[in-house]
DNA sequence: CCGAGACTAGACAGACCTGTCTGCTATCGT
DNA sequence: ACGATAGCAGACAGGTCTGTCTAGTCTCGG
Protein backbone atom coordinates (compact mmCIF):
# COMPACT_ATOMS: atom_id res chain seq x y z
CA UNK A 1 0.00 0.00 0.00
CA UNK A 2 1.31 3.02 -1.31
CA UNK A 3 -1.10 4.99 1.70
CA UNK A 4 0.33 3.60 4.89
CA UNK A 5 2.55 5.88 7.04
CA UNK A 6 5.97 7.26 4.88
CA UNK A 7 8.35 8.20 7.29
CA UNK A 8 8.65 11.28 5.04
CA UNK A 9 5.63 13.09 3.14
CA UNK A 10 5.66 12.68 -0.53
CA UNK A 11 7.21 15.57 -3.17
CA UNK A 12 3.84 16.87 -3.96
CA UNK A 13 2.74 16.75 -0.61
CA UNK A 14 5.31 18.98 0.28
CA UNK A 15 5.40 21.37 -2.74
CA UNK A 16 2.11 22.01 -1.82
CA UNK A 17 2.19 22.82 1.60
CA UNK A 18 5.04 25.06 1.17
CA UNK A 19 3.44 26.54 -1.99
CA UNK A 20 0.06 27.08 0.37
CA UNK A 21 2.25 28.45 3.27
CA UNK A 22 4.31 30.86 0.50
CA UNK A 23 1.65 32.10 -1.81
CA UNK A 24 -0.91 32.90 0.62
CA UNK A 25 1.45 34.88 2.70
CA UNK A 26 3.59 36.67 0.00
CA UNK A 27 1.31 35.84 -3.37
CA UNK A 28 1.13 33.76 -5.97
CA UNK A 29 3.39 36.27 -8.24
CA UNK A 30 5.96 37.44 -5.22
CA UNK A 31 6.80 34.14 -4.44
CA UNK A 32 9.20 32.31 -6.96
CA UNK A 33 9.65 28.27 -8.06
CA UNK A 34 12.89 28.32 -6.03
CA UNK A 35 11.59 29.47 -2.89
CA UNK A 36 8.83 26.56 -2.87
CA UNK A 37 11.81 23.61 -3.90
CA UNK A 38 13.51 25.05 -1.06
CA UNK A 39 10.99 25.12 1.52
CA UNK A 40 9.71 21.72 0.48
CA UNK A 41 13.16 20.36 0.40
CA UNK A 42 12.71 19.37 -3.10
CA UNK A 43 14.33 19.22 -6.66
CA UNK A 44 13.31 21.27 -9.32
CA UNK A 45 12.56 19.00 -11.70
CA UNK A 46 10.21 17.01 -9.09
CA UNK A 47 7.92 19.97 -9.10
CA UNK A 48 7.83 20.00 -12.88
CA UNK A 49 7.31 16.48 -13.24
CA UNK A 50 4.37 16.54 -10.91
CA UNK A 51 2.82 19.78 -11.91
CA UNK A 52 3.91 20.41 -15.08
CA UNK A 53 4.05 24.58 -14.71
CA UNK A 54 4.08 27.27 -12.15
CA UNK A 55 0.32 27.86 -12.93
CA UNK A 56 -1.10 24.56 -12.56
CA UNK A 57 0.90 24.51 -8.90
CA UNK A 58 -1.12 27.67 -8.40
CA UNK A 59 -4.27 26.44 -9.35
CA UNK A 60 -3.26 23.48 -7.39
CA UNK A 61 -2.83 25.21 -4.03
CA UNK A 62 -5.87 27.40 -4.43
CA UNK A 63 -8.11 24.06 -5.20
CA UNK A 64 -5.91 22.91 -2.14
CA UNK A 65 -7.43 26.28 -0.69
CA UNK A 66 -11.19 25.71 -1.77
CA UNK A 67 -11.39 21.99 -0.26
CA UNK A 68 -9.74 22.75 3.19
CA UNK A 69 -11.98 26.12 2.76
CA UNK A 70 -15.35 23.63 2.25
CA UNK A 71 -13.89 21.38 5.38
CA UNK A 72 -13.54 23.81 7.97
CA UNK A 73 -17.07 25.73 7.28
CA UNK A 74 -18.96 22.52 7.64
CA UNK A 75 -17.03 21.30 10.21
CA UNK A 76 -17.21 24.61 12.17
CA UNK A 77 -20.99 24.55 11.53
CA UNK A 78 -21.56 21.17 13.05
CA UNK A 79 -21.22 22.90 16.13
CA UNK A 80 -24.99 24.60 16.09
CA UNK A 81 -28.31 22.42 15.82
CA UNK A 82 -30.57 25.76 15.42
CA UNK A 83 -30.90 26.83 11.25
CA UNK A 84 -30.34 30.23 12.60
CA UNK A 85 -27.34 29.68 14.69
CA UNK A 86 -25.66 27.83 11.82
CA UNK A 87 -26.36 30.61 9.20
CA UNK A 88 -24.48 32.93 11.66
CA UNK A 89 -21.78 30.41 12.54
CA UNK A 90 -20.39 31.32 9.34
CA UNK A 91 -19.51 34.48 10.37
CA UNK A 92 -18.01 33.23 13.51
CA UNK A 93 -15.78 30.90 11.80
CA UNK A 94 -14.43 33.69 9.77
CA UNK A 95 -14.37 35.51 12.90
CA UNK A 96 -11.69 32.65 14.26
CA UNK A 97 -9.77 32.55 11.19
CA UNK A 98 -9.19 36.11 10.70
CA UNK A 99 -7.81 36.50 14.28
CA UNK A 100 -5.26 33.78 13.43
CA UNK A 101 -1.46 35.19 13.09
CA UNK A 102 -1.12 34.86 9.03
CA UNK A 103 -4.81 35.49 8.05
CA UNK A 104 -4.55 37.80 4.74
CA UNK A 105 -7.77 37.44 3.63
CA UNK A 106 -9.46 35.58 0.81
CA UNK A 107 -7.02 33.84 -0.80
CA UNK A 108 -9.26 33.63 -4.35
CA UNK A 109 -9.48 37.03 -4.45
CA UNK A 110 -5.54 37.51 -3.60
CA UNK A 111 -4.42 34.90 -6.25
CA UNK A 112 -6.89 37.12 -8.44
CA UNK A 113 -5.65 40.48 -8.09
CA UNK A 114 -2.45 39.17 -9.33
CA UNK A 115 -3.25 36.82 -12.14
CA UNK A 116 -5.00 37.65 -15.81
CA UNK A 117 -8.31 37.17 -16.34
CA UNK A 118 -8.82 33.92 -18.31
CA UNK A 119 -6.50 31.85 -16.49
CA UNK A 120 -6.21 28.80 -14.05
CA UNK A 121 -6.91 31.12 -10.97
CA UNK A 122 -10.10 32.49 -12.06
CA UNK A 123 -11.31 29.19 -12.40
CA UNK A 124 -11.04 28.17 -8.97
CA UNK A 125 -11.71 31.54 -7.75
CA UNK A 126 -15.23 31.41 -9.69
CA UNK A 127 -16.04 27.73 -8.18
CA UNK A 128 -15.21 29.18 -4.92
CA UNK A 129 -17.47 31.82 -5.15
CA UNK A 130 -20.29 29.46 -6.10
CA UNK A 131 -19.51 27.27 -3.35
CA UNK A 132 -20.04 29.85 -0.98
CA UNK A 133 -22.96 31.70 -2.66
CA UNK A 134 -24.88 27.76 -2.69
CA UNK A 135 -23.70 27.44 1.09
CA UNK A 136 -25.29 30.73 2.13
CA UNK A 137 -28.54 30.09 0.10
CA UNK A 138 -28.67 26.59 1.85
CA UNK A 139 -28.37 27.71 5.13
CA UNK A 140 -31.26 31.18 4.01
CA UNK A 141 -34.17 28.64 3.14
CA UNK A 142 -33.08 26.30 6.12
CA UNK A 143 -33.64 29.06 8.81
CA UNK A 144 -37.01 29.70 6.75
CA UNK A 145 -36.36 32.92 4.96
CA UNK A 146 -38.75 34.06 2.95
CA UNK A 147 -36.83 34.87 -0.19
CA UNK A 148 -33.36 32.76 -0.17
CA UNK A 149 -32.32 34.40 -2.85
CA UNK A 150 -32.05 38.10 -1.98
CA UNK A 151 -30.55 37.14 1.85
CA UNK A 152 -27.96 34.82 0.17
CA UNK A 153 -27.05 37.84 -1.89
CA UNK A 154 -26.93 39.95 0.99
CA UNK A 155 -24.74 37.63 3.27
CA UNK A 156 -22.21 36.77 0.15
CA UNK A 157 -21.64 40.77 0.48
CA UNK A 158 -21.43 40.66 4.12
CA UNK A 159 -19.03 37.98 4.06
CA UNK A 160 -16.68 39.34 1.19
CA UNK A 161 -16.96 42.80 3.25
CA UNK A 162 -15.65 40.82 6.22
CA UNK A 163 -12.84 38.85 4.92
CA UNK A 164 -11.49 42.30 2.80
CA UNK A 165 -12.03 44.43 5.89
CA UNK A 166 -10.33 42.44 8.72
CA UNK A 167 -7.76 41.73 6.80
CA UNK A 168 -6.72 45.42 5.52
CA UNK A 169 -7.87 46.74 9.05
CA UNK A 170 -5.56 43.65 10.80
CA UNK A 171 -8.66 43.29 13.09
CA UNK A 172 -11.16 40.36 13.14
CA UNK A 173 -13.87 42.82 14.43
CA UNK A 174 -15.05 43.56 11.14
CA UNK A 175 -16.53 39.79 11.27
CA UNK A 176 -18.51 40.31 14.41
CA UNK A 177 -19.74 43.88 12.76
CA UNK A 178 -20.64 41.42 9.83
CA UNK A 179 -22.59 39.01 12.00
CA UNK A 180 -24.50 41.86 13.72
CA UNK A 181 -25.91 42.88 10.25
CA UNK A 182 -26.43 39.02 9.25
CA UNK A 183 -28.75 38.56 12.39
CA UNK A 184 -30.76 41.25 11.87
CA UNK A 185 -31.42 40.46 7.89
CA UNK A 186 -32.33 37.05 9.25
CA UNK A 187 -35.05 38.26 11.79
CA UNK A 188 -36.24 40.57 9.15
CA UNK A 189 -36.07 38.15 6.65
CA UNK A 190 -38.15 35.71 8.35
CA UNK A 191 -40.68 37.35 10.58
CA UNK B 1 4.43 80.12 -16.55
CA UNK B 2 5.37 76.59 -16.62
CA UNK B 3 1.47 75.69 -15.95
CA UNK B 4 -0.06 77.01 -19.07
CA UNK B 5 -1.12 75.00 -21.72
CA UNK B 6 1.70 72.95 -22.65
CA UNK B 7 1.14 70.75 -26.19
CA UNK B 8 2.22 67.62 -24.50
CA UNK B 9 1.60 66.65 -20.93
CA UNK B 10 4.49 66.74 -19.40
CA UNK B 11 6.53 63.58 -18.64
CA UNK B 12 5.54 63.33 -15.14
CA UNK B 13 1.98 63.39 -15.93
CA UNK B 14 2.38 60.91 -18.82
CA UNK B 15 3.80 58.32 -16.57
CA UNK B 16 1.35 58.84 -13.75
CA UNK B 17 -1.60 58.02 -16.41
CA UNK B 18 0.32 55.16 -17.78
CA UNK B 19 0.95 54.02 -14.62
CA UNK B 20 -2.21 53.95 -13.37
CA UNK B 21 -4.13 52.20 -16.27
CA UNK B 22 -1.76 49.39 -16.24
CA UNK B 23 -1.16 49.04 -12.81
CA UNK B 24 -4.41 49.09 -11.82
CA UNK B 25 -5.71 46.46 -15.16
CA UNK B 26 -2.83 44.35 -14.63
CA UNK B 27 -1.14 44.71 -11.35
CA UNK B 28 1.60 46.60 -9.61
CA UNK B 29 4.39 43.68 -9.47
CA UNK B 30 3.09 42.17 -12.49
CA UNK B 31 3.86 45.53 -14.98
CA UNK B 32 7.37 46.19 -15.84
CA UNK B 33 8.61 49.42 -15.88
CA UNK B 34 9.63 49.23 -19.45
CA UNK B 35 5.59 48.63 -20.16
CA UNK B 36 5.03 51.85 -18.65
CA UNK B 37 7.35 54.01 -20.30
CA UNK B 38 6.37 52.46 -23.44
CA UNK B 39 2.88 53.45 -22.85
CA UNK B 40 3.56 57.03 -21.52
CA UNK B 41 6.24 57.46 -24.62
CA UNK B 42 9.08 58.76 -21.77
CA UNK B 43 12.66 57.49 -21.71
CA UNK B 44 13.64 55.42 -19.07
CA UNK B 45 15.82 57.93 -17.41
CA UNK B 46 12.73 60.89 -16.78
CA UNK B 47 11.04 58.39 -15.14
CA UNK B 48 13.59 57.56 -12.53
CA UNK B 49 14.94 61.21 -12.32
CA UNK B 50 11.31 62.11 -11.73
CA UNK B 51 10.07 59.44 -9.31
CA UNK B 52 13.46 57.84 -8.11
CA UNK B 53 12.59 54.12 -8.04
CA UNK B 54 9.12 52.02 -9.41
CA UNK B 55 8.21 51.85 -4.96
CA UNK B 56 7.86 55.36 -5.54
CA UNK B 57 5.99 55.52 -8.70
CA UNK B 58 3.27 52.51 -7.66
CA UNK B 59 2.70 55.23 -4.29
CA UNK B 60 2.38 58.11 -6.63
CA UNK B 61 -0.04 55.83 -8.29
CA UNK B 62 -2.08 54.92 -5.42
CA UNK B 63 -2.17 58.68 -4.10
CA UNK B 64 -3.63 59.53 -7.28
CA UNK B 65 -6.17 57.21 -6.89
CA UNK B 66 -6.90 57.97 -4.02
CA UNK B 67 -7.01 61.94 -4.66
CA UNK B 68 -9.32 60.89 -7.31
CA UNK B 69 -11.71 58.64 -5.17
CA UNK B 70 -12.19 61.10 -2.86
CA UNK B 71 -12.98 64.24 -5.62
CA UNK B 72 -15.48 61.73 -7.52
CA UNK B 73 -17.08 60.67 -4.46
CA UNK B 74 -17.59 64.30 -2.70
CA UNK B 75 -19.09 65.14 -6.37
CA UNK B 76 -21.33 62.31 -6.47
CA UNK B 77 -22.99 63.01 -3.42
CA UNK B 78 -23.31 66.43 -4.40
CA UNK B 79 -26.44 65.31 -6.28
CA UNK B 80 -28.43 64.89 -2.79
CA UNK B 81 -29.40 67.38 -0.23
CA UNK B 82 -31.51 64.80 2.18
CA UNK B 83 -28.93 63.26 4.74
CA UNK B 84 -29.62 60.23 4.43
CA UNK B 85 -29.56 60.05 0.32
CA UNK B 86 -26.06 61.03 0.73
CA UNK B 87 -25.11 58.25 2.63
CA UNK B 88 -26.70 55.85 0.34
CA UNK B 89 -25.25 57.71 -2.59
CA UNK B 90 -22.16 56.46 -1.95
CA UNK B 91 -23.29 52.72 -2.54
CA UNK B 92 -24.59 54.65 -6.20
CA UNK B 93 -21.68 55.59 -6.73
CA UNK B 94 -19.99 52.69 -6.14
CA UNK B 95 -22.43 50.97 -8.76
CA UNK B 96 -21.73 53.03 -11.61
CA UNK B 97 -18.24 52.30 -10.93
CA UNK B 98 -18.45 49.08 -10.84
CA UNK B 99 -20.76 49.43 -13.81
CA UNK B 100 -17.44 50.45 -16.06
CA UNK B 101 -15.81 48.33 -18.40
CA UNK B 102 -12.49 48.26 -16.66
CA UNK B 103 -13.16 48.08 -13.14
CA UNK B 104 -11.33 45.47 -11.33
CA UNK B 105 -12.22 46.09 -7.39
CA UNK B 106 -10.54 48.47 -4.57
CA UNK B 107 -7.12 49.52 -5.90
CA UNK B 108 -5.74 49.53 -2.76
CA UNK B 109 -6.55 45.96 -1.90
CA UNK B 110 -5.24 44.44 -4.99
CA UNK B 111 -2.35 46.38 -4.54
CA UNK B 112 -1.59 45.54 -0.82
CA UNK B 113 -2.78 41.54 -2.21
CA UNK B 114 0.77 41.61 -4.61
CA UNK B 115 2.99 43.78 -1.82
CA UNK B 116 5.28 43.18 0.88
CA UNK B 117 3.84 44.36 4.62
CA UNK B 118 5.66 47.78 5.63
CA UNK B 119 5.79 49.24 2.14
CA UNK B 120 4.59 52.40 0.51
CA UNK B 121 1.38 50.64 -0.53
CA UNK B 122 0.26 49.55 3.17
CA UNK B 123 0.81 53.44 4.39
CA UNK B 124 -1.53 54.82 1.19
CA UNK B 125 -4.05 51.92 1.73
CA UNK B 126 -4.21 52.71 5.23
CA UNK B 127 -4.91 56.49 4.68
CA UNK B 128 -7.66 55.63 2.10
CA UNK B 129 -9.41 53.79 4.51
CA UNK B 130 -9.64 55.89 7.40
CA UNK B 131 -10.75 58.50 5.08
CA UNK B 132 -13.55 56.24 4.42
CA UNK B 133 -14.21 55.39 7.59
CA UNK B 134 -14.45 58.54 8.31
CA UNK B 135 -16.41 59.40 5.48
CA UNK B 136 -19.00 57.03 6.71
CA UNK B 137 -18.77 58.23 9.21
CA UNK B 138 -19.81 61.92 9.12
CA UNK B 139 -22.76 60.57 6.73
CA UNK B 140 -23.94 58.48 9.61
CA UNK B 141 -23.74 61.37 12.02
CA UNK B 142 -25.38 63.79 9.21
CA UNK B 143 -28.06 61.44 9.23
CA UNK B 144 -29.16 61.19 12.70
CA UNK B 145 -27.58 58.24 13.50
CA UNK B 146 -28.04 57.02 17.26
CA UNK B 147 -24.88 55.42 17.08
CA UNK B 148 -22.90 56.55 14.19
CA UNK B 149 -19.48 54.61 15.17
CA UNK B 150 -21.56 51.48 14.84
CA UNK B 151 -23.42 52.06 11.99
CA UNK B 152 -20.09 53.66 10.02
CA UNK B 153 -18.53 50.13 10.43
CA UNK B 154 -21.11 48.50 9.16
CA UNK B 155 -21.57 50.42 5.90
CA UNK B 156 -17.73 50.10 5.70
CA UNK B 157 -18.64 46.29 5.94
CA UNK B 158 -21.07 46.75 2.88
CA UNK B 159 -18.49 49.04 0.82
CA UNK B 160 -15.99 46.53 1.06
CA UNK B 161 -18.03 43.58 0.23
CA UNK B 162 -19.55 45.18 -2.65
CA UNK B 163 -16.79 46.54 -4.06
CA UNK B 164 -14.95 42.96 -3.75
CA UNK B 165 -18.34 41.22 -4.58
CA UNK B 166 -18.73 43.33 -7.84
CA UNK B 167 -15.05 42.47 -8.83
CA UNK B 168 -14.98 38.53 -8.06
CA UNK B 169 -18.59 38.02 -9.83
CA UNK B 170 -18.00 40.83 -12.70
CA UNK B 171 -21.26 42.17 -11.11
CA UNK B 172 -22.02 45.76 -10.37
CA UNK B 173 -25.18 43.97 -8.49
CA UNK B 174 -23.30 44.14 -5.13
CA UNK B 175 -23.67 47.91 -4.73
CA UNK B 176 -27.40 47.79 -5.37
CA UNK B 177 -27.82 44.82 -2.64
CA UNK B 178 -25.07 47.00 -0.41
CA UNK B 179 -27.27 49.55 -0.86
CA UNK B 180 -30.32 47.70 0.49
CA UNK B 181 -29.28 46.44 3.32
CA UNK B 182 -27.74 50.28 4.19
CA UNK B 183 -31.29 51.63 4.05
CA UNK B 184 -32.28 48.67 6.16
CA UNK B 185 -29.77 49.88 8.42
CA UNK B 186 -30.30 53.14 8.25
CA UNK B 187 -33.83 53.34 8.71
CA UNK B 188 -33.20 51.18 11.47
CA UNK B 189 -30.58 53.36 13.44
CA UNK B 190 -32.35 56.53 13.02
CA UNK B 191 -36.07 55.60 14.18
C1' DC C 1 19.61 -9.22 -6.92
C1' DC C 2 17.99 -6.33 -10.30
C1' DG C 3 15.49 -3.12 -12.67
C1' DA C 4 11.85 0.47 -12.59
C1' DG C 5 10.12 4.58 -10.63
C1' DA C 6 10.67 8.38 -7.71
C1' DC C 7 13.61 11.60 -6.16
C1' DT C 8 17.87 14.87 -5.61
C1' DA C 9 21.43 18.27 -6.88
C1' DG C 10 22.61 21.56 -9.74
C1' DA C 11 24.11 23.52 -14.29
C1' DC C 12 22.13 25.89 -18.00
C1' DA C 13 19.28 28.69 -21.39
C1' DG C 14 16.65 32.50 -22.42
C1' DA C 15 13.69 35.86 -20.98
C1' DC C 16 12.62 39.72 -18.12
C1' DC C 17 13.37 42.68 -14.11
C1' DT C 18 15.09 47.18 -11.89
C1' DG C 19 18.19 50.66 -12.02
C1' DT C 20 22.41 53.38 -14.08
C1' DC C 21 24.83 55.72 -17.43
C1' DT C 22 26.13 58.13 -21.74
C1' DG C 23 25.03 61.18 -25.39
C1' DC C 24 21.94 63.79 -27.97
C1' DT C 25 18.05 67.30 -28.69
C1' DA C 26 14.65 70.74 -27.84
C1' DT C 27 12.89 74.45 -25.34
C1' DC C 28 12.98 78.60 -22.59
C1' DG C 29 14.31 82.42 -19.48
C1' DT C 30 17.59 85.92 -19.39
C1' DA D 1 22.93 84.24 -28.09
C1' DC D 2 23.52 81.07 -24.40
C1' DG D 3 23.33 78.29 -20.52
C1' DA D 4 20.13 75.57 -17.83
C1' DT D 5 16.61 72.38 -17.64
C1' DA D 6 13.95 68.75 -19.23
C1' DG D 7 13.45 65.05 -21.91
C1' DC D 8 14.68 61.28 -25.39
C1' DA D 9 16.97 56.88 -27.04
C1' DG D 10 19.13 53.04 -25.90
C1' DA D 11 23.11 50.26 -24.19
C1' DC D 12 24.48 48.03 -20.15
C1' DA D 13 25.02 45.65 -15.53
C1' DG D 14 23.51 42.48 -12.31
C1' DG D 15 19.92 39.99 -10.59
C1' DT D 16 15.82 36.83 -10.76
C1' DC D 17 12.40 34.35 -13.18
C1' DT D 18 10.55 29.93 -15.40
C1' DG D 19 11.57 25.83 -17.39
C1' DT D 20 14.91 22.03 -19.29
C1' DC D 21 18.34 18.79 -18.93
C1' DT D 22 22.01 15.68 -17.20
C1' DA D 23 23.54 12.57 -13.98
C1' DG D 24 23.50 10.27 -9.80
C1' DT D 25 20.91 8.08 -5.53
C1' DC D 26 17.41 5.68 -2.98
C1' DT D 27 13.73 2.35 -2.37
C1' DC D 28 11.04 -1.48 -3.22
C1' DG D 29 8.44 -5.23 -5.70
C1' DG D 30 9.25 -9.45 -7.76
Amino acid sequence: MSVASPRKASARDRLLAAADELFYAEGVHTVGIDRVIERAGVAKASLYSTFGSKDELVRAYLEGRHELRRTRLLAGLERYDDPRDRLLGVFEVLGELAGTPGFRGCAFYNASAESPAGGPVEEVANANRAWTKGLFYELALDAGAKDPVTLADQLVVLYDGASAGARMDRNPQAAQTARGVAAALLAAATF
